[in-house]
DNA sequence: GTAATAGTGTCTATGAGACAATATCCG
DNA sequence: CGGATATTGTCTCATAGACACTATTAC
């Protein structure tokens, strides 16, 4: 520890934000186009500097939202993903990095605000293989953000958010689909749905057009924390061989 | 994002550590007693600021466990468990703090060391269950610490690192005895391990000598990673009711 | 009727856990 | 031999997934 006389160097903080979200049924997240060096014209996470030293890390994370891509959701729920502060991560010099990550439905089209030249969602696809590169580590903290998200739809009702006030269950297949990015087979996934206590519960509404039989309609349930859990097919690695 | 011109305000920022290890078949995690105020006397992680504005923070994490607890282990390995930065929760200021986990055997007896009044292995028990009280959050991190453990030793082989080079598969199932903090059954434990494919193997050493017939010996296998996972018996929630 | 989607039933394979039974050491 | 621990076997139950089948709408 320090004693009473040496001062402790201070650091720079920043924070990352990985903002998730469904838009046709695919899993996008926001982005914002830096508007000034380093990476300036670069496609980056939205975040910044901590506004002062005494601002909480969470209503930096806010602020800096409103700044760059002039979203004003007081409601977000940011939960801290990690910290990114290897040296030489930024060219100006030492800054530590806190990521958090927020998912949620129906949120509105960005526009570009101070210091960003362009917001928009992307879709993930193009950010995790590699075809559209971000500034900095982005890349890396955004494939954790997305890995975040997939491990929990398994142990959360976080699914039943980004459909309406009431769904139906195949609505809320097309969720586990969009973020895992697989398909489920809708008999097994009806049942299952059904058996996690809590996860929906029938709502009285009237039951939805389709061009085939109309379905049934649920609303989000009590339980947060599903029991059984929702789990992604396993997939065995590589047969047998060693890892690591 | 800043500007040019704006200076953003700089933070101090520490690391705070979470070090676990077997002793006597319980868990136990290294605390030192704090030398300095705030808290002076009071029983605290080790940790402590940033030397220098370009030390990285896992240098920074081995520094001070080898300046406080004169614990110089180099290989011992780091992992991120959080950020703690709620504004008060040190009275010196806006504090920072990254914690880091770290899992091993058989390290050795703590010394106090500079601005540590004393250090110390301390069975988990007592500080979950707030029988010990340690200085500033320190608790919570303590907490999270231990839940990290157990989880991890739900999906990777860590377990083997708490045992010999050659070790029994009883010897195995005390590590998860202790961790875990409860009981399992001998006989589903050996084949459910045995089933995870590359989690041991079989070691060609003599066999151990007990009181009763003697047990093969094996050691760590190749997979880091379990497939299976030896996941920990499921406890349903209380009985169909809602969560929250 | 057909097309399309919703919902149910059933079969099988697998894994967890309870626990009986056997094996192999010590004395 | 008896006591103790290791190792194997067997049974039962729960769950996941594959997939046949029925139900209900629009046209």
């Amino acid at each position: 520890m320090t004693d009473d006389l040496w001062t402790p160097p201070a650091v720079l903080l920043a924070v990352d934000l990985v903002i998730l979200t469904l838009r046709e049924s695919r899993l996008h997240i926001l982005l914002v186009e830096r508007g000034v060096e380093p990476y300036k014209g670069a496609w980056a996470l939205p975040g910044g500097f901590l506004g002062h030293a005494e601002e909480d890390l969470t209503a930096a994370a806010h602020r800096e939202l409103a700044e760059e891509a002039a979203m004003d959701v007081e409601s977000l729920h940011l939960e801290h993903l990690n910290v990114y502060g290897a040296p030489g991560r930024d060219p100006r010099g030492r800054v530590v990095s806190v990521a958090y990550l927020a998912i949620a439905p129906g949120l509105p089209e960005p526009t570009a605000g101070t210091d960003a030249a362009g917001a928009r969602w992307q879709s993930t696809d193009q950010v995790l293989c590699g075809e559209l590169e971000l500034a900095f580590d982005h890349q890396k903290i955004a494939a954790d953000g997305v890995e975040r998200a997939r491990a929990k739809l398994e142990r959360s009702s976080l699914a039943t958010a980004f459909c309406g006030p009431t769904f139906t269950i195949t609505d809320l297949q097309r969720v586990y689909e969009a973020v895992w990015g697989i398909s489920l087979d809708p008999r097994n996934f009806y049942r299952k749905v059904q058996k996690s206590g809590g996860f929906i519960v029938a709502a009285d509404a009237d039951r939805k057009v389709t061009s085939g039989r109309p379905a049934r309609l649920f609303k989000a349930g009590p339980r947060k924390d599903l029991y059984p859990a929702m789990l992604r097919p396993a997939q065995p690695p590589d047969t047998k061989g060693p890892e690591r």
